[in-house]
DNA sequence: GGCTTCGTACGTACGGTGTACGTCCCCCTC
DNA sequence: GAGGGGGACGTACACCGTACGTACGAAGCC
């Protein structure tokens, strides 16, 4: 019949996923609810669950898919550093792309390989650089807190300091509540240049990094 | 009557915030509800409101409490770098003496003097050691955003990627999937002691800080 | 073709959430 | 004692995740 020639495109886990993405960019993460879902895919709620088993792993899913498109693969001859340089900048480009996922995507602990590609590339890197294998690991760990905090603030979920002293009361309030150095720095403050924030600390890790004793350098 | 003779304590916003937190590292972030916090009080969910005026305000208040905590005097003659040290340490003591309300604390952005003292703080160190008033800030808010990733690792909120490989059937996948350095470093990667990768990092930091240059070097 | 089987979509229902609103009662002031 | 104000409270609403039971359409078998 009738229904039969407008058939919905089948209800599957990745609609599910996008349907869910889209959702929170445009809506933000707290306004995600199976409901939402079902109603944007006009789908009845419970139908979800015949392809995903919870919520929580749904969520999963959308972290997976967005890890999943960052293109992490170096140019042949580039200095390590660069590479180090590269992989940090394409871990800002998915959180700018898809802002208001990133505090989902990285408080979920996936196995999956979508999790682990970045890992292993990094990883990569870092031994061909010289370091042994202890010292990698502590240098990526100390890379990725240093990402990890710096995409939290650029994509709003933690403050930046940024809007507050727009007007010359707050400013005044600081002076007088006894904060003469945040008054001082006031208009510094109240900028926040994302992007450049994340080159300077970015350049002043790399450069750390540069000057720690490695096994057997090389390039 | 007898009632009054076992008055209750007054219901007050500094015993409801208490109750929050002790609920918070209790049973999680996720536990904490309204109506839990009033049971915990033995008093009626709506009494709540005549203090709070919303569950976010609570919270608010939450990230006041254990921020105005953190002890960050220096002792007088302290070189700057071990302030800056010192001021980190601070912090990563207040997140582990409440793990579970570290992604609160973190994710609340307060106006309150208890949030801005840690920054007026900092700030003074860095001027004091003779940064300019924009690279004290460019410093800062790396430091932060190391920080921040840091912490957000060692309370559980970020993966640590260190319970993964116990077993080796999981390293065996590793290989197979074509991860060959996580399954080299597989040992190196199980293991994660919080504390040293937190001072690894830190002095990572504090080095290139340090070779940064300076308007006008003292100490 | 007829029958069975199975996967998927769906409606209903339950226990939870934050909080708006109206009521009641105790205590303080006059 | 009378009046008033503030805090404690119960109820109610809209929403949440999801367990459960049902209905229907396509596929496999005789």
């Amino acid at each position: 019949m009738s229904p039969m020639d407008v058939p919905r495109p089948a209800l599957t886990r990745d609609r599910i996923v996008s349907a869910a993405i889209g959702l929170i960019e445009r809506r933000g993460a707290e306004a995600v609810s199976m409901r939402a879902i079902a109603a944007e895919l006009g789908v009845g709620v419970m139908s979800l669950y015949n392809h995903v088993p919870s919520k929580s792993a749904l969520l999963d899913g959308v972290a997976e898919r967005i890890l999943g498109g960052v293109e992490f693969e170096a140019a042949p001859g580039e200095h390590w550093t660069d590479q180090v340089r590269g992989q940090c900048r394409a871990f800002r480009q998915i959180a700018l792309h898809y802002p208001r996922s990133t505090l989902v995507v990285m408080t979920r602990q996936l196995r999956a390989p979508s999790g682990l590609r970045p890992v292993e590339r990094a990883l990569a890197t870092l031994r061909e650089a010289g370091f042994a294998g202890e010292t990698a690991v502590h240098v990526f760990r100390a890379v990725i807190a240093y990402l990890t905090g710096s995409l939290l603030r650029e994509v709003g979920v933690t403050p930046a300091l940024a809007p507050a002293p727009r007007d010359p009361a707050a400013l005044e309030d600081a002076v007088a509540a006894g904060f003469p150095h945040i008054a001082a720095l006031a208009p510094v403050l109240g900028r926040c240049d994302h992007a450049a924030e994340f080159e300077f600390g970015l350049e002043l890790l790399v450069r750390a990094i540069e000057a720690l004793p490695r096994d057997a350098a090389q390039v």
